[in-house]
DNA sequence: ATTAGCAGTCTCGTGTTGAGAGTGCTAAAT
DNA sequence: ATTTAGCACTCTCAACACGAGACTGCTAAT
């Protein structure tokens, strides 16, 4: 690939930035004299015939502007957009809104997908909680309802899985707690791999079949999807004239209901990566097929170098990359700060 | 309102069905010989003159077929269109498929808004547990991080309540199980109201600040949504016809976003009605203006006479109400039965 | 290298027209 | 007194035509 003029550059920079705002076709003498440019229209149409050769560039029809294509969007977002930062006063009002939410993971996550939804104007998503590597904190059983006993794990990450069990016999609270204690002296500290090798000589009794469900759960408990994916805005989006074909809207709305696909998709795009840094991903990339008419602004979130999650959010191609890269970077380095916070405090 | 008679009625009842069929207006010709009705088309004009008069059909423009009114809907539903059953095999299925989740509330639950939502072809939603007049069953505090402690709380009626608290200083586990002992001691069985009374002298202690805060917490715990909303088969809706204008797309999404809303929607037509069977709502039934374009079909659940949340399916207005109103009846029984159940083992 | 000027192309809104669908009414039939 | 055949009438909708307007691409001049 050739590489392109500062001029191309920058006609190509408010091409997609006036396209982005307005949605419609930009013309040569639009950018002229919207922009106060120091060049002709002419000059900008030969401009613009070079960008379409490079495949930047696309015409509807023969006589009307144009519009950006994928690689169009992809060279703007990585070397043209520049970075902007979210202003003071919405960062401090974001801060805010997280401070005085209640001390609680979900309630973040929650409250995440909300935010991003708000001031990026598109739909947000945010995966759960899910680490790699948790160590096991702690266990406690309580009682429900005869057989039936809750158990709560909490794994070192913060994590908190909850899960119903029904015994074989009932039992009452004393015998839970002794049972529970046990077990956190037997398994505290310990990764799913090592409580795996834990090989227990277990009598046949409650007691171990009680043991033998609850390492079982633990063991499972990466896997388990400890929530489900948060999400918000979708209404934002139908506001968006590229969804005025109900058909598009419909497979964008598919792709908003498949939580298993979006986990796997944020899971796999940030997990794989060792950039922790914002990901941009347009038209699916070639990857994924559904994704074709839709854009991704991707970012993990964690405390130190453990990814635990990420967040980010989904819009049409034509939507603000700016303004959503700084939101989704803003956003997800706070819950970093929050979570670190709250783990080593 | 004059009674109509038995041919107003069949007319009324296949105009209906064939319009939920087809979103098209129907033409007197067609319903004769669709139906094989053995009387003659212009009959057939007769009476639908009068079944508009009477405010059951609207006709688009001069020279169109009729479409339903909403009363017209409502006298469908209400008199004419006949409570269907499930077949057997679906019922089976559906089982199936509970009884193959995991023993638990909260999976039961958003296991009910999938099916829900697939087998009316709408949308669906289903509050969360929530009881009025829970009592305090058993309460667990665990030491997560530092100074913070997880608090789960669980109610009579199975539902569990989970918050992160922060305190003045750290606790470690046995503090802490010694703590939530007393409380248990003194709260159990206890109701909202019961707790409020309780005028506890308490001395100025770390103690005393952690039972301050957990009580408030209990007594709050009627208010704090103990989870969300679950929805699902969103996407189901685009496909109908009447979504295909974006602004009315729009609109039905936000009512879908609106938690709140409708989990006041739904709590204040099923707490306050002593109905325990199918509600169907059409249009907003004048209440509710953004619903105006929108039925939903609304039953609540709950164990003996305790209703305890509220399933449902959300729809445009053409919807099929006799497979929709089956479809809720099923699955809000079914869950009763397995929370009752689950109540009594 | 840039630009003014202009012919050429395509969309889109508007207006027209005719076929088709369906009704309401009237008068005849049952 | 109902019911029905027949028919004039109304309204929508798809198809087509047409002209204005928006841009471009090219060429020739700067």
């Amino acid at each position: 690939m050739p590489g392109l003029t500062e001029r191309q550059k920058l006609v190509l920079a408010l091409l997609v930035r006036d396209y982005i705002e307005t949605a419609e076709p930009i013309s040569s003498g639009r950018l002229v004299s919207n922009y106060k440019l120091e060049i002709s229209s002419a000059t900008v149409r030969n401009e613009m015939a070079v960008l379409e050769q490079n495949g930047f560039l696309f015409q509807p029809y023969t006589s009307a502007g144009r519009v950006p294509t994928k690689p169009g969007y992809r060279y703007y977002v990585q070397r043209l957009m520049g970075e902007d930062q979210l202003p003071t006063h919405v960062q401090e009002m974001i801060r805010h809104q997280f401070y005085q939410a209640r001390h609680d993971v979900d309630d973040w996550l929650s409250l995440s997908a909300s935010v991003l939804a708000q001031h990026s104007q598109v739909a947000a998503i945010v995966t759960p909680l899910h680490t790699e590597k948790a160590r096991f904190k702690h266990l406690a059983l309580l009682s429900t309802r005869g057989r039936q006993v809750l158990l709560v794990i909490i794994l070192d990450s913060g994590e908190v899985h909850q899960q119903t069990l029904v015994l074989e016999e009932s039992l009452d609270q004393d015998q839970l707690t002794g049972i529970a204690l046990q077990i956190n002296q037997l398994a505290e500290d310990r990764n799913a791999e090592e409580l795996e090798k834990l090989d227990l000589d277990l009598e046949i009794s409650p007691l171990a079949e009680i043991l033998e469900i609850i390492l079982q759960t633990i063991k499972n408990s990466e896997v388990i999807s400890s929530g489900d994916v948060y999400r918000d805005g979708l209404a934002n989006m139908l506001s968006e004239p590229e969804f005025s074909e109900p058909e598009k809207a419909k497979q964008t709305l598919e792709i908003f209901e498949d939580h298993v696909m979006l986990d796997d998709l944020l899971s796999r795009t940030l997990f794989e990566s060792d950039n922790r840094g914002v990901h941009v991903i347009i038209g699916g990339e070639d990857t994924w097929d559904q994704l074709k008419e839709t854009s991704l602004i991707l970012a993990s979130y964690g405390a130190k170098d453990r990814v635990m999650g990420a967040v980010g959010i989904l819009g049409p191609l034509r939507m603000s990359y700016s303004r959503g890269v700084s939101t989704v970077r803003f956003v997800s380095d706070l819950i970093s700060e929050l979570i670190s916070e709250s783990m080593s405090s």
